[in-house]
Order: structure tokens, then C-alpha cells, then sequence
DNA sequence: CGGACATTTGATGAGAATCAAAGCTGGTGG
DNA sequence: CCACCAGCTTTGATTCTCATCAAATGTCCG
């Protein structure tokens, strides 16, 4: 029990899953939650075929998780940012089905997951939240699917930028200035696009001075455009 | 209350929630379910920004959900068959994010949401069994993330129609021949690609005898293919 | 029977993958 | 503290899968 910092001293817990409980019950949550020591650049969290015991929240740095298909292909399914909550995947079927890694040092809280299923029975705010944060996540998967099944390159590079600005803020941190987490190879991986691609339309992006990208450091410039995309065809005629 | 068929008759109460109830309890979710009037096909059971309220199980019949981007393109998300329960994206929202239409005459039970989760503090089995669904809904997202982003047109419309197959014989109904609900255009829609080249795909499965398509008509010739598609360099060879 | 829509088939083209190779970066160890 | 190397990133050339365009045929339903 080492790095003991309650939930109530966490920074996160106005966007993590304190949120959904009263001041006066925080203690039953934060009783079950394990905080684990730090996890290195490259670490697993679980992996796929683990026992599924827990759901975890991440605290600090940031984490893939990939599946692998029966020929050995990874793909890279989701990126996860302090105060979210990753493994819910791995409820239905008692292992997990996903791995989880470290993209650079992370600290994760444990919430084992028959506990947090228990604590829900007597506090419904808790239950109810749970349910929005696995609803939530299906919502977001339909979007990826729209991302992916309609979308050129150039909108599913915007679009995640996008989406990692918006998570960024949520944090209270700059939405136009921040960090990538990833490589290039996972965000290509995770948009189902080659890494050249990706490269070239973080290039494009500059050209057009919609981005400034220095390596992993990225600014958005023109949120404006990066939103609409070139889609418009009135809009092309102008330019 | 027209059409009052309890849980206790439905013949899909083992794959459908009573699944997670104890019989002694089985009224009680039984009374909460409302059963409407069937659906016909192209109505719609919700649309996107209609508030949410319910979860929806299929009795009979099948449905598609779909999602329309901003600039007005659809994107079919999901097929919803006998025993599957849709609806689950709107939980975090409080107002639906898809929209749900009958791809032909339907029945499905509307169970309220809020009360599902009133009833679910006092089963814990049926919490938990809620929590599993979700869960699946997301594990289920994720195959299809990789489908969409690694793999060839041929390895999408396979995966599907043995998804299909899988889904059928958990009904109990043939796994090897069953009719297609939904259009090429559905199916391309759902698959990320265009409806000439779905045609083309049953058109080549057909000739190599992995399937006999008679319009809607499915019969799966050749399983192992179907499974195991056209990777292997070897078999390529051999043609 | 007719008409709208669904499906199939063919020809062409575009977007992105793949192949190839040259910088760049950051972490490690001397 | 700096040099080195593996892995990351960029750029260019070529290829290929699949989308798009066009049109014929089929099918279901009123």
C-alpha cells in the first residue's frame, strides 16, 4: 500500500470516478481502489488472457490498449489519458480481451471490479455512472466507426487531434498546445492507415499552417479548418 | 398493454435478459417490460436526439442503428437480431446517439432504463448481467475496429456473414443457411465499403464455392475458407 | 403491370498502401 | 558529457485495392 493518496487529495477526481459519488461515501470508494507503483514506457498493465479482476483508472501518463488478431496483427483500439477508465472490455468474458500498455511512465488506481459491483448495490450514483462510462465508451466506438467506415486519412488524423485536444481541456490543461502521447506507428495503427500517410498529412496539415508539429509536440493553429475539413465543396471553389 | 406475452413464454428468454434472473424474481422484470406493437419495416423505434428513456430488446424480426455525421452521411453501426438489446449508446447522454429503423416487421420489449436500474440494486445478478452486455457491445466494437482497419474487403463481408451464422445458431436456427435482413447497401454501409464491391465479393465467393447467394439467401458451402480467407500465400498458389 | 429500388457487371481512376531509403531523436553506456 | 545505435519519422517512387461512374438487369410491391 504504498503510494497512498486518497481520492480526495487527487487532482482527478473531479472528471474520475469520484465524481459520481457523495463526499460523504468517498471513503467506501476510495477503500477498494489499489494504488499500484508506477508503470515504465513499454510496461503492460494486463494483457489479453489475463484474469479479468479489475478496471483501472488511469492517473498519470497514458496507455494503449491493442487486440491481436489470429495472424498476429495488432491493432491499436483505444488511448487512454489520466482520469479515464480502461479494461471495462474484459467484464463479459472474465479474461481480458485487450492488452494495455504504458506509452510513457504511468500511474494507474485498481478498482477491482466485483467490489466496485457491490459498492454499486448500495450506492446508485455509482451504478448509474458506471453504466454512462461503459455507455459512453460504446457511443464513442460508433464514432470511430463512422472515423473509419466514411472518413479520408486527412479527416481521421484531424479528427483524433481533435479528440486528444478536447480530452486535454478536459483536464484543464491547453487545447491548442499539448503533447502527443503516441508514435506515429500507433496513431496509424489506430486510424487504420499506414505510418507514411500519417507522417505526410502531419506535413500537409503544417503546409496548409492548420498545425505546428515539432516531433510529438503539436499546436493547432487553425481549429476552424481542422474541424471542418475540405469537405465542403463551396469552400474549394474559394481557395 | 396489448400484445402481453410474459418473459416466462417468450421462447428467447434463455439468450434474452431473464437469462439473468432468478425464475422466483422473474415477474418483477417482467412487469417493468413494456411489449409495443410490432414494427413495420423502414419505421423507425427511436432517432437520434429523441430523449432516452429505454433499452429495447428484438422479439422478432431484425434492426439496424445508424448514425448521420454532420455533413449528412449515414453510417450503419450496428444489426440487431432476436434476443439483442439496443439502445445502450444513449445511456450517457440522456438523448439517443443513433438511430434505430426496422429492416423488416419487428416486435421488440422497451425496458425503462431507469427502472431496469432500480431493479437492478435488488438483483445483483441482473446488474451484473447488464454490466456483461455492455461490456460485450464494447469487446464486440473493438473486432470490429481491427475488421475496418487491417483487413481486406473479402475478410469483412466473410466476418460478418460468419458473425451472422453464430448469431442464428445461438437462436437455435440453422448456422449454414439463413436469410440476409438488411440490403448490400446496409452491408456495405456497416463494412466500410462501397455497395458495387459487396456484390462483387458474394459474386466471388460464389464462384470459388465458399457460399450460394440467392439474393438474400445465404448457404455457407465452405466454412473452413470462409474462416480462415485467402491469406495463406500456399493456397494462392494452388489457383 | 409498372415503377422504384436493389443488385450485378464492366470500365476507369484516385487515394492510400507498399517499397525503398534517407534523416532524425532520444535514451544508454562508456 | 558526449557518441552511438535502435527505433522513429520523413520523403519519394511505384503499385494495388477499392471507390466511382455508367448502365443493364432483376425483384418486390402496390
Amino acid at each position: 500500500m504504498s503510494h497512498h493518496v486518497s481520492c480526495n487529495d487527487c487532482s482527478l477526481s473531479p472528471i474520475c470516478l469520484p465524481l459520481a459519488v457523495a463526499p460523504a461515501q468517498l471513503d467506501q470508494l476510495d477503500r477498494i481502489i489499489h494504488r499500484g507503483r508506477p508503470l515504465k514506457r513499454g510496461d503492460h498493465l494486463f494483457r489479453a488472457a489475463d484474469g479479468f479482476d479489475s478496471v483501472y483508472a488511469v492517473r498519470s501518463g497514458a496507455l494503449k490498449t491493442y487486440v491481436v488478431s489470429d495472424d498476429g496483427e495488432e491493432q491499436v483500439t483505444g488511448f487512454y489519458l489520466p482520469g479515464e477508465v480502461l479494461g471495462m472490455d474484459g467484464i463479459s468474458t472474465a479474461h481480458h480481451v485487450s492488452n494495455a500498455k504504458a506509452l510513457e511512465t504511468a500511474t494507474v488506481c485498481e478498482i477491482p471490479f466485483s467490489q466496485l459491483e457491490t459498492l454499486s448495490q448500495q450506492i446508485p450514483s455509482l451504478q448509474h455512472h458506471f453504466f454512462r462510462l461503459m455507455s459512453n465508451e460504446i457511443r464513442a466506438d460508433r464514432e470511430l466507426h463512422m472515423l473509419l467506415g466514411k472518413k479520408s486519412a486527412e479527416d481521421r488524423v484531424a479528427s483524433l487531434l481533435l479528440s486528444l485536444s478536447a480530452r486535454n481541456q478536459r483536464r484543464g490543461l491547453s487545447d491548442n498546445i499539448f503533447r502527443l502521447p503516441m508514435s506515429r506507428y500507433d496513431i496509424a495503427n489506430y486510424l487504420g492507415m499506414a505510418v507514411e500517410t500519417v507522417s505526410r498529412i502531419f506535413t500537409r496539415f503544417q503546409q496548409q499552417n492548420w498545425l505546428r508539429v515539432t516531433g510529438r509536440e503539436i499546436e493547432i493553429l487553425d481549429r476552424a479548418r481542422l474541424c471542418g475539413q475540405n469537405h465542403d465543396p463551396a469552400l474549394e471553389l474559394t481557395q
